[in-house]
DNA sequence: GAATATCCTGAAATTGAATTTCATCATCAT
DNA sequence: ATGATGATGAAATTCAATTTCAGGATATTC
């Protein structure tokens, strides 16, 4: 995690960008937040230590860390999006539609088959969205407790 | 089209619903324009032969026609949302990022993929979307002349 | 270690799509 | 015709996301 944070600092500078505290405090927040936060529930959580710090610099910082490749958008349709830690392989997502959990798989096949279709269309590809919506299997079981979110 | 909307009539009218002026246009029209529309240009398309029906009418014809099932509703993450007509089976997109053209397309293999790697999960789909982006023939040559959107 | 250019910040203002409110009008059932 | 209720357009509102702005922090140059 150190050394992680600091090579991205290190890309910042490169890249022209300064050093700060806040912003440092939300990029270790992010990583060590679980997967797939809204940035309301980011900012709640680093101005548990640091609350001074802006919803802007959250939107901010995040923007950033997607820019560098630390961070991925996530979209899945609650109205505020949702960021995810872009460090483990390319996977596609389970979203249950009752307690919002997300279940992240990773299907070579589909994505062999995307490739194939995209190729059948003479389209280049460069990114793709691959969500099911659903019941996680708690929930389809009806013993569905609490909306965790 | 004078069938299916008269079906669509007799739908609404059945659900308790009331005719209106308006919304025959609104409806009509949705079906006429091309696909992939956005509210606004839609809102602007009928507004040509129906000056003075207002924005939040076309919004809520769509959602009505979305929930009995003739309309769906796309994001491709621009801003504003789309609508297409859900006659035609379902199918997925893939959706030029630098001239809009979106190429819909029905891969039978990708949804037992699909199929497969929910029920490994216990998860109960109830409904996916799957959008690849990227450039499509033309733009990919260079030849790309203008944006259309 | 001062000077300075520039980046970053939080608060507040702004944007823009989508939704809701509200007074009025239109449509259906009787 | 009449009354009940649905639908309308304009305006107001919502809400996430972005931008503005004046002040503060940080790197760089000497």
């Amino acid at each position: 995690m150190k050394r992680l944070l600091e090579r991205i600092d290190r890309e910042i500078l490169a890249a022209g960008g300064k050093r700060s505290r806040s912003r440092a405090v939300v990029i270790e927040g992010f990583f060590r937040a679980r997967d797939h936060v809204t940035i309301e529930e980011l900012t709640r959580s680093v101005r548990e230590s640091a609350p001074w710090i802006g919803a802007a610099t959250v939107y901010r910082t995040l923007k950033l860390l997607e820019r560098l490749g630390y961070a991925k958008e996530l979209d899945f349709g609650e109205g505020a999006r949702r960021y995810e830690s872009n460090l483990s392989p390319h996977h596609d997502h389970l979203v249950c539609r009752q307690c919002g959990t997300v279940i992240e798989f990773e299907d070579t096949e589909i994505e062999n088959l995307q490739d194939l279709v995209t190729r059948r269309h003479g389209f280049h590809p460069t990114a793709h969205r691959l969500e099911i919506y659903g019941f996680c299997r708690i929930c389809a079981s009806g013993e569905s407790a609490e909306r965790v979110r």
